[in-house]
DNA sequence: ATAAATTTTTAGTTTGAACTAAAAATTTAT
DNA sequence: ATAAATTTTTAGTTCAAACTAAAAATTTAT
């Protein structure tokens, strides 16, 4: 059984495993946890033992098999809690992470397992993220961000890469959500920001934003 | 806001309050908490300085307006996530218990107010117990322990002095459920055990079960 | 009313998870 | 290839919340 401070670890270590690749370093995790690497190098001993990640000094962490599974089993009850608040209590898809982020860490297999089935099993949460199976295991969306369409290209918007609640507001603004059409009339080459056709508004939006969203591809 | 140390103190001082009416040892939070007196006498110190409880040494606590509505607020958590597992999540009577103490430490009101206007503001918990509003307030049950009926009395089972799974699933086996009538046929002297007919059966329990089932009065 | 028993508090430790400051190792740049 | 910069680790501290052992206060009993 993990504290909540080693599934703390175990999350922001699978996530910037994923991105990267390779393995990970004290400073991206301290800085990922807000937190020094000194303290960083402590945890990360503790993980080591508990045979989560393979660590060696001054190489980087790697999570094991093990580590995985712990990792994404918290991910799940993330998304899962996700869905909950959104489709049964009218939370709104900026208004979830805080809550989500300590409802994950509540410990019973079978409320997970309930809740799964309750909702009906849902495969994406309200960002338009994979929510893994009991196994750990999900699909993985295509995608790609809107940053890399060119002029006159178009998609349907499914899914975010910020899920900060004041991005999520700044698109509700717009009216942009998961399913929406959005087209690319210009970009502007001086700042690299969008011109782009959104429910038949035209809007400009800056580069920042447009890397943050993603496009069915 | 609260510890989740001092949200557990605050619990167990609140329903040692209830129960006795005067102030609550230290010995007293000590045992039901099963930590040991010193312990108590620090965490003490430290909530009469969150001004939830007024503190003398050597005179045990009272819990303070604040403090009083503070315990009722995490009561009323556990018991709207209690009906959840229970009406939703197919739990049984005897399985919420250890979920919903972790479940009554999440804070976000909205949450609370949703699951409560969601599950259509519950008056009772699956144990019988009220659910007090957001103002803390709840109206008392009348009730009296099976143990203090006479024979050939008979009465509905409407709530349960213990809500350990033990218990619960005790009174499953004998079909003993809220809103079963019970009725005393009769005492035995030398151990205070009962024979009672529920549902149409005769079964025989001891007086410790009497006294732990209430009936309503 | 004094001794005995009980309860409560104090003083000092421990553990987990953070921190700071400084040392050590590694990487980058000249 | 050596110096400079960066990253990582070590050593020692802090804080919350528990603990043990012993001292102090209160209550009970003779």
């Amino acid at each position: 059984m993990f504290s909540l401070s080693e599934e703390n670890y175990l999350k922001s270590i699978y996530h910037l495993e994923t991105l990267s690749g390779k393995g990970i370093s004290t400073n991206a995790i301290a800085n990922k946890l807000n937190t020094k690497p000194s303290s960083v190098t402590d945890m990360i001993k503790k993980l080591a033992d508990k045979k989560v990640l393979v660590y060696k000094k001054y190489q980087g962490v790697t999570l094991t098999s093990f580590g995985n599974k712990s990792a994404t089993g918290i991910i799940r009850k993330h998304r899962l809690w996700e869905v909950f608040l959104v489709n049964k209590l009218n939370f709104s898809w900026d208004e979830v992470h805080d809550v989500a982020e300590q409802l994950e860490h509540i410990k019973s297999a079978k409320l997970i397992d309930e809740l799964d089935a309750f909702l009906g099993f849902p495969k994406k949460d309200p960002h338009g993220d994979p929510i893994p199976n009991k196994e750990g295991k999900f699909h993985k969306i295509e995608k790609r961000l809107l940053s890399t369409l060119e002029e006159n290209q178009s998609g349907i918007c499914i899914g975010v890469n910020d899920s900060s609640s004041e991005f999520l507001k700044y698109l509700d603004k717009y009216q942009i959500s998961l399913g929406q059409e959005i087209k690319v009339i210009s970009k502007e080459p001086f700042d690299g920001s969008f011109l782009i056709l959104v429910n038949k508004k035209e809007i400009t939006i800056s580069y920042k934003i447009s890397n943050n969203i993603y496009i069915q591809s």
